[in-house]
DNA sequence: AGCACGCCGACT
DNA sequence: GTCGGCGTGCTC
C-alpha cells in the first residue's frame, strides 16, 4: 500500500484519527480504531486502512471529547498505522448520520464499524478514488440531462384529490408538528382505505416545498413499486429513488449517491433505507409501522421504525408512523403523550368495513374421518357471491396440502430429519417438504415405519383448501396465491392481474395477499382457520393476528357501491374470544387496551424491556453450555433492581437444519438499565465464545419481536 | 470474519 | 525434508 504513505507524509502533520473499520462483531472490537492521518481529515470521510494483514474500508469517526480519553488504553502513536487513500471526492457522511450510527451500534450491541460499513452500498466499499470520481462524473451528466428534459417538458399539474374534513384535520395536525422546533412523532392511526397515503403525499409535498428531502419507509420490497408509482404520479419532475436489497448493486449505489448528494428529493425504501444519507432530510414516513419486517432478523438486529423515530429526534424533524393497527409500543407512546395521535376513522368515498361474521365451529356436526374445512353457511355465502358475479377471498396462512402426514396404525408422523418440525405434504409435486430447512423428498407410498399403506394427511393448507373449494363449488374459478405459486419472478403480478381482470371467482391465499393489493371486486373475505395464533407461545401473536385479519378484511368492500354488502367470515372454535369480539366491532382501541392491561400484569413490552441471547451449536450441550456460562457471568455482574435474568431454555424451534438452538432472556424495567447491563455482559460473552467448542453462532437481540 | 502462525501427519 | 490439515489468537 504505497499510495497511502505518500498522502500521510504530504500533510503538514499526522495525528491520531479514529476510524470505524469493517471489523465484524465477533472480533470483539467495538469502537473505532486509532490510526495516523492528516490533521485535516474530516470525520465522515471514507478511507482505506490496513487491518491486520488486509486492506479494508474505514470511515473517519469523530475524535473522542478530551474528557473521555482513557490514556492507559491508548496505543502509543509510534504503534499506529497510517490511514490510506481517502475517498474525498465523496462529501463526508454528516455528523447527524454518524450520531445515528453511534446510537444504533451501541443500542443493538454491535461495533460501529461493522454497522456503518454494512449499511453503505457494497459497490461503494469496493471503489477506489479514481473509480468513484468517474461514477460521480457520470451521475453529474445524467443529472444534467434529466434536468434539461424536465425543464423542456411542460409541467402538468398533477391531480390532487380533495381532502375530506378528517384528512384536512390530520394534515393540519402534522403541519403543526412540522412547524415545531423539536417535533414529536405523529402516530397516524388510519383504517385501510381511509386515505393515509394521501396524507403522506401532502406532508411530503410540504417538506419538498421547504426544499427538504423526504424518506418513506415501507415494510416490504414488493410494496415499493406501487408506492413509488403513486409518488411519481404526484411529484412530476421531482427526483425519486428507491433503496432496498432487490436493486442491482450499481443501481443501489446510484440511488444511494443521489440521496447522499441531496439530489434525490424523495427516497423510498425498506428498513435498510433508514440509514440512507440525506443531507436535507425534512420528514420521515414509516408506513405500516407495526409490521414485523421493520426488525432486522440477522446481523445487527435493529428496528428501522425505532431508528426512524430516533433519527427524527436527532435531526429535529417530524416522523409520521402510519398504521391501521399500530404496534402496542407506539400506541402506548401515543397514550402517554410522547407521540401525537392523529386519527383517520372514515373510509374514503363512503366505503364501509366489511361486516364481520363469526361462525362457531362447535355448531358443526362432527363426522368421523371427515375434515370439515368449510362450513355450510360459508359455502352458501360463497355461492351467493358466485351467482352475483362478485369475487371472494379465502385466507389460510399455511401453504402446502397438509401440514403433516400421519399413520394411524403406528402413529408415525412426517417429521423432518433435520428440524424439530413436521415435513409438509405438497400434493401438487408429491413431496414432503420442510419449510424450515428446505429438505424435500418424495411422498412415501406406505408408512415408512410399519408399512401401512393408509397414511393420511392431517390438517389443511392452501393446496387442499383450493381443492375442497373447487369440489364444493362446481363451476367456480378458484385460484391460489402463495409462496409456492409465485416462485417465478413476475408471477405474483401476473396472478394478481388475472384477479383484477375478473378471471377468478375465488382467490385462496396466505398472508401474501393481505398487503396493499387493492381488489375492487371482492365482497367476501373468509378466514377459515385463524385460531392457532390465539394460543401461540409468542406473546405478540394475538397482536399480529388482529392486524393480519384487519388487513385481510380491508381487501373487501373497497368499492363503495358494494361496500354495504361486503362481509368478512371467520370460522372459529372460540367465537367469544375477546380478539374476535373486538375485530367484529372493528375496535382496535378496545383490543389494544385489553392487550396493554395484560402486558402490564405480565410485565412485558412496552412496560418492560427485553433482550434475548441466542446460541446455536452442533450439539445441544454446546449451545446450552455457552448460555449456562453466560448466565453465570451475568449473575456475577452488579445487577440493579428490576433486572431479571432468566435461565437458558431451548428455543421453541429447538433444532433447525441440524443446528441446536438455545436462548436466554433478560428483562429490565427501563432501557438505560438494560443497556448498561448488556454493555458489561457483552465483554464476557465475547470471551466465553472463544472457549466454547462446537458453538456455531451466538447473537444478542435487543427488543426481540418474539421470545 | 479473515488471516497468519503453529505444530503434527503423509507425500514428491 | 516440505506441503497442508485446521486449532488458536489477533486485528489500532
Amino acid at each position: 500500500m504505497n499510495t497511502l504513505g505518500n498522502q500521510a507524509l504530504g500533510a503538514a502533520s499526522s495525528c491520531r484519527v479514529r476510524v470505524a473499520v469493517e471489523a465484524p462483531q465477533h472480533s470483539g472490537l467495538t469502537g473505532p480504531l486509532d490510526y495516523l492521518g492528516p490533521q485535516d481529515l474530516t470525520p465522515g470521510t471514507l478511507v482505506q486502512v490496513t487491518l491486520g494483514s488486509r486492506d479494508v474500508m474505514g470511515l473517519v469517526w469523530d475524535p473522542l471529547p478530551p474528557g473521555q480519553v482513557d490514556e492507559d488504553d491508548l496505543l502509543p502513536e509510534s504503534e499506529l498505522r497510517p490511514v490510506g487513500e481517502a475517498l474525498d471526492a465523496l462529501p463526508p457522511l454528516s455528523s447527524a448520520w454518524r450520531r445515528l450510527l453511534d446510537f444504533a451500534a451501541s443500542y443493538y450491541q454491535r461495533s460501529v464499524g461493522e454497522l456503518a460499513l454494512s449499511v453503505l452500498p457494497k459497490t461503494l466499499r469496493e471503489l477506489d478514488g479514481a473509480q468513484l470520481q468517474a461514477r460521480l462524473k457520470k451521475l453529474d451528466k445524467a443529472d444534467a440531462a434529466a434536468a434539461k428534459a424536465a425543464a423542456d417538458a411542460p409541467l402538468a399539474e398533477p391531480a390532487r384529490p380533495a381532502l375530506t374534513a378528517q384528512q384536512q384535520r390530520a394534515l393540519d395536525a402534522l403541519s403543526a408538528e412540522a412547524a415545531s422546533a423539536s417535533p414529536i412523532p405523529s402516530l397516524l392511526w388510519g383504517l385501510t382505505g381511509s386515505g393515509k397515503t394521501e396524507i403522506y403525499l401532502r406532508a411530503a409535498e410540504a417538506a419538498l416545498e421547504r426544499g427538504q428531502q423526504v424518506l418513506v419507509l415501507v415494510p416490504e420490497i414488493n410494496l415499493t413499486p406501487q408506492l413509488e408509482a403513486r409518488f411519481a404520479e404526484r411529484f412530476v419532475g421531482r427526483s425519486i429513488v428507491s433503496l432496498h436489497s432487490g436493486l442491482t448493486p450499481v443501481r443501489r449505489l446510484q440511488n444511494w449517491l443521489a440521496a447522499h448528494l441531496g439530489r434525490a428529493q424523495l427516497v423510498l425504501g425498506t428498513r435498510l433505507a433508514v440509514f440512507a444519507s440525506m443531507p436535507r432530510l425534512g420528514l420521515i414516513v414509516v408506513d405500516e409501522e407495526h409490521d414485523p419486517s421493520y426488525k432486522q432478523q440477522d446481523g445487527a438486529r435493529y428496528s428501522a421504525r425505532d431508528l426512524a423515530v430516533y433519527r427524527g429526534h436527532l435531526e429535529k424533524i417530524p416522523v409520521v408512523l402510519g398504521s391501521a393497527t399500530p404496534s402496542l409500543e407506539s400506541w402506548q407512546h401515543a397514550l402517554g403523550g410522547r407521540y401525537r395521535r392523529v386519527d383517520l376513522t372514515e373510509r374514503i368515498g363512503g366505503g364501509a368495513l366489511p361486516q364481520v361474521r363469526l361462525f362457531d365451529m362447535n355448531r358443526l356436526e362432527r363426522k368421523k374421518g371427515v375434515t370439515t374445512a368449510l362450513s355450510v353457511p360459508l359455502l352458501d355465502a360463497l355461492r351467493k357471491r358466485l351467482e352475483r358475479g362478485e369475487q371472494s377471498l379465502v385466507f389460510l396462512n399455511r401453504r402446502g396440502y397438509a401440514p403433516v402426514l400421519h399413520c394411524d396404525q403406528c402413529n408415525w408422523k412426517s417429521d423432518c430429519p433435520n428440524c424439530s418440525a413436521h415435513q409438509v405434504f405438497h400434493k401438487e409435486d408429491r413431496t414432503l417438504r420442510c419449510h424450515h430447512c428446505g429438505v424435500s423428498q418424495r411422498v412415501p407410498r406406505a408408512c415408512p415405519s410399519c408399512g401401512n399403506p393408509d397414511i393420511a394427511p392431517l390438517g389443511r393448507g392452501t393446496e387442499r383448501l383450493e381443492e375442497q373449494l373447487a369440489a364444493a363449488l362446481p363451476g367456480a374459478r378458484v385460484a391460489r396465491i402463495d409462496a409456492d405459486t409465485t416462485k417465478l419472478k413476475g408471477s405474483l403480478e401476473e396472478q394478481l392481474a388475472a384477479v383484477h381482470e375478473g378471471e377468478v371467482d375465488i382467490l385462496v391465499g396466505t398472508q401474501m395477499i393481505a398487503k396493499g393489493h387493492d381488489f375492487r371486486r371482492i365482497t367476501l373475505v373468509a378466514a377459515v382457520n385463524p385460531d392457532d395464533a390465539l394460543f401461540s407461545s409468542d406473546f405478540r401473536a394475538p397482536e399480529r393476528l388482529f392486524s393480519l385479519l384487519m388487513q385481510v378484511g380491508g381487501r373487501a368492500g373497497r368499492d363503495a357501491a358494494q361496500a354495504s354488502t361486503s362481509e368478512m367470515w371467520i370460522q372459529t372454535w372460540y367465537p367469544d374470544h375477546p380478539l374476535y369480539q373486538s375485530l367484529g366491532q372493528h375496535d382496535y382501541e378496545a383490543f389494544a387496551g385489553a392487550l396493554l392491561r395484560e402486558r402490564t400484569t405480565a410485565n412485558l413490552p412496552p412496560f418492560a424491556h427485553l433482550a434475548l441471547v441466542r446460541a446455536e451449536g452442533r450439539t445441544v450441550e454446546a449451545a446450552r453450555d455457552f448460555l449456562v456460562a453466560a448466565e453465570r457471568a451475568a449473575r456475577a455482574l452488579p445487577l440493579s433492581l428490576g433486572l431479571v435474568i432468566y435461565p437458558p431454555v431451548p428455543m421453541s424451534m429447538a433444532r433447525v437444519a441440524n443446528v441446536e438452538r438455545f436462548q436466554m432472556l433478560i428483562e429490565a424495567g427501563n432501557r438505560t438499565q438494560l443497556q448498561r447491563f448488556l454493555r458489561e455482559w457483552m465483554q464476557d460473552l465475547h470471551a466465553l465464545k472463544r472457549r466454547q467448542k462446537g458453538l456455531t453462532r451466538w447473537a444478542v437481540d435487543v427488543d426481540p419481536l418474539a421470545i
